[in-house]
DNA sequence: CGGATCGTGCGTCACCAAGG
DNA sequence: CCTTGGTGACGCACGATCCG
């Protein structure tokens, strides 16, 4: 039916630039080596903790969709599949009513 | 036409299993 | 033990369709 969550989500997340800038090294390096040399401050924790957030959430958003694209083409393999079995066991039903048929007339297809 | 309902995709959270 | 990635569950948003 509505297959247009495309556009949700061109709305919210966009491309995933940013996250590419926001690596685990790279903010974490941030506050090893934070400007002054110092222990972090308790603002610069919370702010090392936002940060570390942000990069779970967005990592997590991606592997969600990973995974929901994984789901939705195993789903696919399986209706291809049970497409292609119902097809053969079709033929394989008319396949059987022949030969019940030549075995009633007696043809020569009737090999029993 | 406008509200109700349905189908779909998304982001987030919580949990689990595997690996370091 | 901690980190990380995968996934089920939940709620939300949105477009399509139905119906009065």
């Amino acid at each position: 039916m509505a297959v247009t969550g495309d556009e949700t989500e061109s709305a919210t997340t966009g491309d995933m630039s940013a996250y590419q800038i926001h690596s685990p090294t790279s903010s974490l390096s941030q506050v090893m080596s934070n400007s002054h040399g110092s222990l972090p401050s308790p603002q610069e924790l919370t702010e090392e903790a936002s940060r570390k957030r942000e990069l779970r959430l967005m990592k997590n958003r991606e592997s969600a969709r990973q995974c929901r694209r994984r789901r939705k083409e195993y789903v696919r393999s399986l209706e291809t599949r049970l497409a292609m079995i119902e097809n053969q066991n079709k033929k394989l039903t008319e396949e059987l009513e022949h030969l019940k048929e030549s075995c009633l007339y007696g043809t020569p297809d009737c090999s029993s």
